[in-house]
DNA sequence: TAGTGGTCTAGACCACTGT
DNA sequence: CAGTGGTCTAGACCACTAT
């Protein structure tokens, strides 16, 4: 059952993209959209709040809305799975199980992730065959096996492991910054040791709110980069201080 | 005017904040929401929805909403002004302009932010009283007079611009990677030349998607993060590869 | 099967923009 | 001032979850 404000949303978003509704123009009015979609203003007004979400149109009262850019967003899973990013974006990619291992949960993971054993894994993933990220996944006791049931070079651990058991990743909380490669970076990534790469620390939760697995990717500088668009009163992204001196990390990740 | 909804959603926050709704736990149902607040069933749903786009709580068909976490969400002038972000933490900032001058747009600032002549500004930025940030912006023609009426050490070029002249930034787009300091870099920053810093490039544009500047900002590694919140069906940050060795950038950002 | 959130309608009034 | 988007209501039906 697709929704019928999805429909309309599509309609003006494959508007925007194809050039009916140019970069700069003004979207028609409400009333307009809804009497020619045969709809209530109100279904209106929930597609074009996806693609004000989508940053793909401004809004203020008063004024017509805004036509701000084409640039097609991408979905959650995109963000959350490099399989999933990468395929939606017709690149060549691929992954391998570097290292793994079972291992007592430190007392910050337990706290993050529940129970008192966890699974480490270390993946080198490429892209285009050039390796570019280095993934260090804990995964939480619970989902140990399944993951560990997975080949080595499973392309899709996301994918694979909703197939397995179920598993959806729901929610994410993500931590960007940059870091100098280490030791095993550098030999992984083909850089030299202290050389700059994009750091995304997270961590994921089902539906209900349950920790799966918490995760150091690292991305060799030059080869990814995140994207955001954002407008006043709207907006997900956030800075933030990563305290030089005072007192250490009150903050979920501190690996 | 504060709409009844934001009402709702703050008292809902505040209640999160507090732990009278702790993490983990369920959120009342919309009607029994209705009713406690003297509202429609549409006014509380809006409300949540505001709680939804935080990341605060998540919501499935058919289930009660769940608290997800607790963190505060920061405003779009925090992600597009340094002073207002530092302010908000409640951290010491100072800035200071270190070279300005106009000169003649480059083909893809021509295209970028209209005009012929650009103004370029290279500004410190201090967190705490040590230098985190190297800010180089390129503003439009049409804004460079009231730039360059700023002083030098200026707090807020968003707050001063808007006081002087009423401009407002509305819109913008953000493309973060990490890079190696370069020599000016370096030198600026207190750091090698080569070490990693996390690059935040953007262009912003006012009210009516006219563009005001462009600007790429260098943080020092180890000082900042970004952070970000998502879930499956709303999530406007995305990855982008950044063209290894394919026929070089389409991009809005070339600098 | 009852409860809950998701969708949709029809209409009202208000705040703001533009002329 | 007319036009437009923002807020709010009251009620209906549907899809999904939990028991």
């Amino acid at each position: 059952m697709v929704a019928r404000y999805e429909l309309i949303a599509d309609d003006l978003r494959e508007g925007i993209l194809s050039g009916a509704h140019p970069v700069g123009s003004q979207l028609p009015s409400e009333a307009e959209l809804a009497e020619r979609y045969g709809a209530a203003r109100g279904t209106v007004r929930q597609a074009v709040a996806v693609l004000v979400a989508e940053g793909l149109v401004g809004s203020r009262q008063g004024a017509r809305r805004i036509v701000l850019g084409a640039a097609r967003s991408q979905s959650f899973a995109e963000l959350h799975s490099f399989a999933q990013w990468a395929r939606a974006g017709g690149h060549r990619f691929g992954g391998q199980v570097v290292g793994q291992r079972r291992r007592p949960a430190s007392a910050a993971e337990s706290a993050r992730l529940g129970g008192e054993e966890v699974l480490e894994v270390l993946r080198l993933r490429t892209l285009e065959g050039e390796p570019v990220l280095v993934e260090r996944t804990v995964y939480a006791g619970w989902v140990a096996p399944a993951v560990e049931a997975l080949p080595a070079d499973c392309e899709s651990v996301t994918e694979a492991l909703y197939e397995a058991v179920g598993l959806v990743f729901a929610y994410g909380e993500h931590l960007i910054d940059a870091v100098a490669a280490g030791a095993q970076d550098a030999r992984l990534l083909g850089v030299r040791r202290g050389s700059p790469l994009l750091r995304q620390r997270r961590v994921t939760t089902t539906h209900e709110g349950r920790p799966v697995e918490s995760s150091d990717d690292r991305y060799r500088a030059g080869s990814v980069a995140f994207s955001i668009r954002n407008s006043i009163g709207a907006n997900p992204l956030v800075r933030q201080a990563l305290d030089l001196r005072s007192a250490a990390g009150e903050h979920m990740f501190d690996s």
